[in-house]
DNA sequence: ATAGGTTTTGTCAAGCTTTTGTACAT
DNA sequence: ATGTACAAAAGCTTGACAAAACCTAT
């Protein structure tokens, strides 16, 4: 096999065509071969370099400099402080659990999992343990001690578990009307999971409608489904700039009756938001946003929404 | 709102930037307004009209002829002769399914599911009935009587019936390894999970990565889980020539005594693969399969394997 | 609008484009119109007629003569005896009978059984109304008007009915010594009550080994309870070809002190057997065949067999 | 009922044209 | 962002082929 042409690179790397052709011509890398027509062919070590230079730009470094480095600078930058990572990582819950995955033993990775929330009760275990372990698990992405497999292995499984739980856990209150998805895009379903069960915790029950749906489908859901609150995700991975347009859009799309709440990673840094959005920083914070909520509909529910008594049995 | 970026357009409508381009180069649409450097702006009218024109080609149609015709012909084009194709859609058992989720009728659409579940068997329920269901909902989205949020309904709704009845099946024998995923790119994971399940009605329990993993981590994977056989799930909106060049890639990537079986609407009509690649072209076909297979290592497995009875308690 | 391009028409109908084209070639239709560049452009009357063409294909017309059809002709076709087919059901006393298993209502099917049992007596609700019953139900499945699992549920309701039944019955004489079973390979055990709740109204208590016995274990087993009749039973399902051979064998295999007699719908057109098997092409013919049989052991009763008294207290 | 011969029928291939998406370079 | 170039895809036609279905005779 000579190379991957340039789309399949991009698919790979996650790197945009038009990216890996201006570092090819700023930075002088990468190099790929041409095949007879003068298309480019990147042979398997560029992408994998490629792959590691994503990594390290995910954990903040500059391409300028990046580019500029050989081979055995960026591996050294890739894992720096491994020996303190790991042993700080080993202090905290969530230690055991990449190793774990670097094992690939599923069952010890689900009975991990099962025996946290077993001890921590289903709230903490979403609030703290999932949030610590999603972000080490990123982390541990982002300095090369977890391949992407393993990450995804990672996903299933809490997803898994996450969904069982939820079964077990009584049918909530479809009220007030929540509406979860993500904007087109954005791929990444767990955050969704985790504000669905949130929320069932609190005795709500959303209509989830996954991840990667365009804007316009965002306000037809929303009007179809009757919603009151519309709760968007974004992972870290999502570009901040997106993100803060995309927001923008759905606020001006859907009427000012639907609240509008935004969370996960990728929401952390926005600036210039709309007024009437609201962010949410933490998944805890869900609960203080909902009493608000009821509280603020205490008002005008009699006039305007049926009040959950009225759908209690 | 003046309009969308050229980029959003394309996470919006699907439609490559150099498609979009092209298309106002070679047939006058969309014409876009520009901003103030002379980016490309496109007004929402343009954009809800490019979403049709999606839906168009999806139904078969070719760009040259439908970039000719205005919004009215358009629009005659989408629906046909609805009537009789709702009247041959309601002998169907699959009927009911489109107008639950026309109506946004959680409860009924899982009801509806779980009563097709109970009265056809599990079997029958995912080789017949999730077969022409899943068939169903994407013709009525390329006719758009069904919105992509409705999709997603579906899709929720088939995976969490799916997980549920998973759990419920006694645990498998992790034989013979199997690992399940998706090439990168191709995004949809409910196919997975139907493999998952008709694996694990025959007993075997795989596992499954998820969709979306760089054809590296796929060998990397099937490495590390010292996977037998690797399946991969291509999606009919994957397009062929991807699906060709990656299942050629895996296969290379492998040793040849890891099996590779691909499945899915995507691998229908694929031409050109490799000798050593079994496509499934129907999930019913995944039993032969599994019973060639463990025939074929029925020679060998007490060399190089352990048997099943050794791990059968 | 003109019509559809021959690729939308092929996912509107499920015909190949080579065989949309095949079909115009060699029946002249369809006979699709042309765009200004040749390509075939299918008004939507003429994919109107392809489906129904399509759904009679599946019904298992063959094209030629379909396509020599006119449009009446093929929609005369297309509903024929749906009102005759009713009424026939309808009038029969199984009629509701296929209702209620497709509702899967059990305490109707229940009592309904029940209900048919009492009407008619013991022995006409076992060769007349069974037999119907079970001719209607492998119908409604063949015709796809029951699932596999409706069958299911007709097969469980009537033998735990035909056992409720047939405790109630006193106690019979072991006399003649009768073993109930099936080749190998059979696995319908439902005949073999029926036969057995026979043999308990003619006052004979047989031993019945339930299904699926292999051949070798039929003659130790006839030999161990020192048979005098060994009677097998074979379902419609039954392939014609094993049945007789497996028939033969086991004549071969018992002493032609042991009568064999074989019933079932399998057995219904079979020939060239071995000239002491008996076939008994009906329920109500096993009295006539145990009356004879007790007669021919008349004379010889006293020699070889204790008379039935001389068991008798 | 089986075997053997015949017809029917769906699919595939080769060779050619137009359309169309993608890649490159500036 | 624009403009040029090119190969894959999709159309079309003709022809071949093999499997399936059908029929007939024993």
């Amino acid at each position: 096999m000579v190379g991957l042409p340039i789309n399949a690179v991009e698919r790979e790397t996650g790197l945009s065509k038009d990216l890996l052709r201006k570092w090819e011509q700023r930075y002088g890398f990468p190099q790929p071969l041409r095949d007879a027509q003068g298309d480019r062919l990147y042979p398997p070590e560029q992408v994998a370099r490629l792959r590691l230079l994503r990594r390290l730009l995910d954990q903040g470094h500059r391409p300028k400099r990046l580019l500029a480095l050989d081979e055995a600078a960026l591996l050294a930058l890739a894992q720096p402080e491994s020996p303190h990572a790991q042993a700080a990582a080993g202090d905290h819950p969530v230690g055991p659990l990449i190793e774990l995955l670097r094992a690939h033993d599923v069952p010890a990775i689900r009975h991990f999992l099962q025996r946290q929330h077993s001890r921590q009760g289903l709230r903490e275990f979403m609030t703290v343990f999932l949030n610590d372990a999603n972000r080490a698990v990123g982390e541990a992405w982002a300095h090369g001690q977890l391949s992407i497999a393993e990450e995804h292995l990672y996903t299933e499984q809490v997803t898994r578990l996450l969904r069982q739980l939820m079964q077990a856990l009584p049918a909530g209150q479809p009220w007030p009307r929540c509406l979860l998805t993500t904007v087109s895009g954005e791929m990444h379903g767990l955050g969704l999971l985790m504000v669905e069960m949130m929320l069932r915790l609190e005795g709500v029950e959303p209509v989830n409608l996954g991840p990667n749906l365009p804007l316009a489908e965002i306000q037809n859901a929303a009007q179809a489904h009757d919603s009151q609150i519309v709760l968007l995700s974004f992972s870290s991975a999502f570009p901040a700039l997106e993100a803060t347009r995309a927001i923008a859009q759905v606020r001006e799309l859907l009427p000012s009756t639907q609240a509008l709440w935004c969370g996960g990673g990728g929401t952390r840094s926005l600036r210039r938001l709309p007024q009437d959005v609201r962010i949410l920083t933490d998944l805890a914070e869900l609960e203080t946003a909902l009493d608000e909520w009821r509280s603020s509909q205490a008002g005008t529910a009699g006039a305007m929404l049926p009040p959950p008594s009225a759908s209690a049995s």
